[in-house]
RNA sequence: GGCCCCAUAGUUCAAGGGAUAGAACGAAAGUUUCCUAAACUUUAGAUACAGGUUCGAGUCCUGUUGGGGCCA
C-alpha cells in the first residue's frame, strides 16, 4: 500500500503541476510514512517539499490527492493534514481483506527479478589455531542470517567458508606440542580438538613470553629478543619446512588442523550452519602467484628491483600495497586474489559478499580494487559485510589476559541459564527429556542470537558476560516466548473446535490496536527488503521485536477464546494465527528455531 | 605521521532530512479467581562541544574534544 500511496501521489502531484504549468518533471519522491502513535490516520505523505515548489497550501494540495486517491479506488476512509503532513486513514474493510491474504501464507514478494541471480556469501573464515570466540558468532550469525534473508528474496546463495590453515599461527601451536612432554591428543585427553589446538597455541604465548624475559634480563634489546628467542625461531623453521613440503611438518600440520576441524564442526552444527564449499588456504595460496604473474603481464603490477611486487594505488587515495615478497612468499592479500579467482571460476557469481570485521576495512578497500583492475570482479558485485567489533565491559577481547570468550562455553552457559530457568517456573515439566533439552538449547541460542543481531552490523557492540544476556524484554526468548503463547492459543483453538479462516465476511471492525498489527504485518516485504538491500539482519530483528510487542499488548487487553461474541473471537483467532505465522518466519530468518512451547 | 570508523537516558540498543528522539535493562509504583507473569500498565531519565546548510538536523558540511581501528 505504501508504494501504490507513492506511486498514485507522484501521478497527482504531477499532475497538479502541469495545472500550475510548474516543472512537472522533477518532483521528489512523496515520502510515504507510518504517523507517530497518538495521531491520526494509517499513512502520512509528508507534503513539506512540495509546498513552494508547487505555490499551494498543505490543505489545497491534500484535497487534490485525497480525490485523486478515490479516484483510483484506493479505499480512503478518512484524511486530515497537520501543518505538513497529510494523514490517510483506510477504510475497515480494506484492512480485513489484507489479513485475509495474509492468511493465505506468506506474503508473496513482487521483487522477482532477482530470483536466481547467484550470490557468494562467505564466512566466518577463522584461523585454525584457536577455537572460535565471541567475535566469530557475531559473524556466523550475521552471515547466516544474511544467507537466509537473501534466499527470502529470491537469490540462489551459496555459502562458502575459508579456514585460514597455514602460516605462522598454526607454526605456533604445532612448535608448542613438539616441545610438550604430555603431547596429548583429542582421543586421549578427551578434549575438543579446537580447543586442544587453542591450548598449545596458549602454551606457546607463554612460553615465548618467559623466553623473552630471560634474554631481556640477559641484557638484549625486547625487540631483537622477540625474534632471537628459541621458540620463535622454531616457529619460522617450522613455518619455511612447511613450504619446503618437509613431510614431518606436514604429517603435523594435518594432524592438529584436523584436530582442528573435527572441534569447530562440531560447532557450526550446534549452530545449525553448514556450508556449500570449504576452502582452505593452504589450497589457493600457490594460485596467488599465478595470479600476481598474470598481473605482472598486463601492468596492474610492477616489480622493484628486489623482487618484490607491488600495486601503486595512489590516484584513488591509497598508497602501495605489497602482495608478493621479495622472496617470493605470498602475503594475505595475494591469497585473497587467489580466492577470488576460485570461487569466480567454481560458481560464477556475480555477487560476492565477504563477512568480515570491520579491523580490515582498509584491506577491502585494496582487495577490491585490485580484483577491479585484474577484472576479476564487477565493483558493484563485491561487497565487504564489515560488522564492528565485540567488546567487553573492560574493552578488547585479549588472548593474552584470558578474557577471550569462548563460543562453545558461552552456548553451554546460556543453555544452562534457560534450564535454571525453566525450573523455578516448572514450565517444561509435561516434556520429555530430549524435547526439555532441545528447548533449553533453543532458548538459550535465540538469546545470544537475536542479542548480536539487533545491533546493526557496522557498530561496534559490547558484551558484558557477567549480566550474560538477559530473558526479559527486548530479547530472543520474549520472541520466543509470544510465539509460543500464540501457539499455545492455537492449540486451545483447536481443541475447542476453532480453526483460523478468512475474515472480510465477520462484519467485524477492528479496534486501534487490531489494526495496528495488521498495517505492522503489511509492512514485512518491505522490511524484508530493506534488510536484503542493507546486508543488515537487524532491521529484520527491529520488526519482529515491534511485531511481537505490540501482539503482546493486544493480548492483554483482548480476550481471545473467552470473546463471547464469535465474529469478534474468530477475529482475533485469525489475527493470531498471522501474527504467528509472521513470527515464525521472522524469527526463523534470525536463524532461530521457533518454539510452539516454552 | 597518514588514512578510516564511532559518539543518543545510569547501562545496552533504535530512529529512510520530517510531527512530541523510541525500546529494553536498571530505579519507583501497580496488574494474576482471566487464553503461558520469560508478560502487561504507569512514572522519572538522553542527541559530546561550537559553528554552518535547510521551511525543518540525532541524521548533511566544517572545526574541537573524546573513544576505537588500519598502515608489506
Amino acid at each position: 500500500m505504501i508504494q501504490q500511496l507513492q506511486q498514485e501521489a507522484r501521478l497527482a502531484l504531477q499532475t497538479f503541476a502541469k495545472a500550475k504549468k510548474v516543472d512537472y518533471e522533477n518532483l521528489p519522491l512523496v515520502q510515504v510514512q507510518i504517523p507517530p502513535s497518538g495521531m491520526k490516520g494509517h499513512f502520512t505523505l509528508v507534503l513539506f517539499p512540495f509546498l513552494p515548489r508547487l505555490q499551494a497550501k498543505p490543505d489545497e494540495l491534500a484535497a487534490f490527492l485525497a480525490n485523486h486517491f478515490i479516484g483510483k479506488g484506493i479505499p480512503i476512509d478518512a484524511w486530515e493534514v497537520v501543518k505538513g503532513f497529510f494523514n490517510v486513514s483506510l477504510s475497515p474493510s480494506y484492512w480485513l481483506l489484507q489479513l485475509d491474504s495474509m492468511l493465505q501464507g506468506p506474503a508473496g514478494l513482487s521483487s522477482r527479478e532477482r530470483n536466481g541471480t547467484a550470490v557468494v556469501v562467505e564466512f566466518p573464515s577463522p584461523n585454525t589455531n584457536k577455537p572460535l570466540h565471541l567475535g566469530h558468532l557475531r559473524n556466523i550469525f550475521l552471515g547466516s542470517s544474511l544467507a537466509r534473508i537473501l534466499e527470502e528474496v529470491g537469490f540462489k546463495v551459496v555459502r562458502t567458508n575459508l579456514y585460514n590453515d597455514r602460516g605462522t599461527n598454526i607454526s605456533k601451536s604445532m612448535a608448542a606440542w613438539l616441545n610438550s612432554t604430555d603431547k596429548i591428543s583429542p582421543d586421549s585427553s578427551g578434549i575438543k580438538g579446537d580447543h586442544l589446538v587453542g591450548i598449545y597455541y596458549v602454551r606457546y604465548s607463554d612460553d615465548l613470553k618467559k623466553q623473552i624475559k630471560e634474554l631481556v634480563d640477559a641484557g638484549m634489546d625486547s625487540e631483537l629478543a622477540a625474534k632471537e628467542s628459541p621458540l620463535a625461531r622454531q616457529v619460522e623453521a617450522l613455518t619455511l619446512a612447511w613450504e619446503a613440503n618437509d613431510a614431518e611438518v606436514r604429517a603435523l600440520w594435518e594432524k592438529m588442523n584436523g584436530w582442528f576441524y573435527q572441534g569447530a564442526e562440531q560447532t557450526f552444527e550446534r549452530l545449525g550452519v553448514c556450508f556449500d564449499r570449504v576452502y582452505k588456504e593452504s589450497e589457493v595460496y600457490d594460485l596467488g602467484r599465478q595470479t600476481v604473474a598474470k598481473g605482472l603481464e598486463t601492468g596492474v603490477f610492477y616489480e622493484k628491483e628486489d623482487g618484490s611486487v607491488w600495486i601503486n594505488l595512489e590516484d584513488i587515495g591509497l598508497d602501495h600495497k605489497l602482495v608478493l615478497r621479495s622472496n617470493g612468499t605470498t602475503v594475505y592479500i595475494t591469497q585473497d586474489l587467489a580466492l577470488a579467482y576460485q570461487k569466480a571460476k567454481d560458481f560464477g557469481a556475480e555477487h560476492s559478499i565477504y563477512v568480515v570485521g570491520n579491523e580490515q576495512d582498509y584491506h577491502f578497500k585494496v582487495l577490491f580494487e585490485i580484483l577491479r583492475r585484474l577484472g576479476l570482479a564487477q565493483p558493484e558485485g563485491l561487497f565487504h559485510l564489515s560488522y564492528g567489533m565485540v567488546e567487553l565491559p573492560s574493552g578488547k577481547m585479549k588472548s593474552r589476559e584470558g578474557t577471550v570468550v569462548d563460543a562453545d562455553d558461552l552456548l553451554d552457559e546460556l543453555k544452562e541459564l534457560a534450564r535454571q530457568k525453566a525450573d523455578e517456573q516448572g514450565r517444561l515439566n509435561h516434556l520429555d527429556a530430549k524435547e526439555q533439552a532441545k528447548t533449553w538449547e533453543a532458548i538459550g541460542q535465540s538469546a545470544l542470537r537475536y542479542f548480536m543481531l539487533r545491533v546493526d552490523p557496522k557498530k561496534r557492540m559490547v558484551f558484558n558476560p557477567e549480566e550474560s544476556i538477559d530473558f526479559q524484554g527486548d530479547t530472543g526468548p520474549f520472541l520466543q516466548y509470544i510465539h509460543a503463547r500464540c501457539a499455545s492459543l492455537m492449540r486451545n483453538a483447536s481443541s475447542m473446535g476453532l480453526v483460523s479462516g478468512p475474515v472480510s465476511g465477520l462484519g467485524y471492525e477492528p479496534d486501534e490496536a487490531e489494526l495496528n498489527l495488521i498495517r505492522k504485518m503489511q509492512e514485512w516485504e518491505g522490511v524484508l527488503g530493506q534488510a536484503a538491500r542493507e546486508y543488515s539482519p537487524a532491521v529484520l530483528a527491529h520488526f519482529i521485536y515491534e511485531l511481537a510487542s505490540a501482539y503482546s499488548g493486544f493480548y492483554h487487553g483482548h480476550p481471545v477464546l473467552a470473546e463471547t461474541r464469535p465474529e469478534i473471537r474468530q477475529f482475533r483467532l485469525s489475527l493470531t494465527a498471522a501474527v504467528k505465522g509472521c513470527l515464525a518466519r521472522g524469527i526463523g530468518l534470525l536463524g532461530i528455531e521457533p518454539l510452539d512451547r516454552m
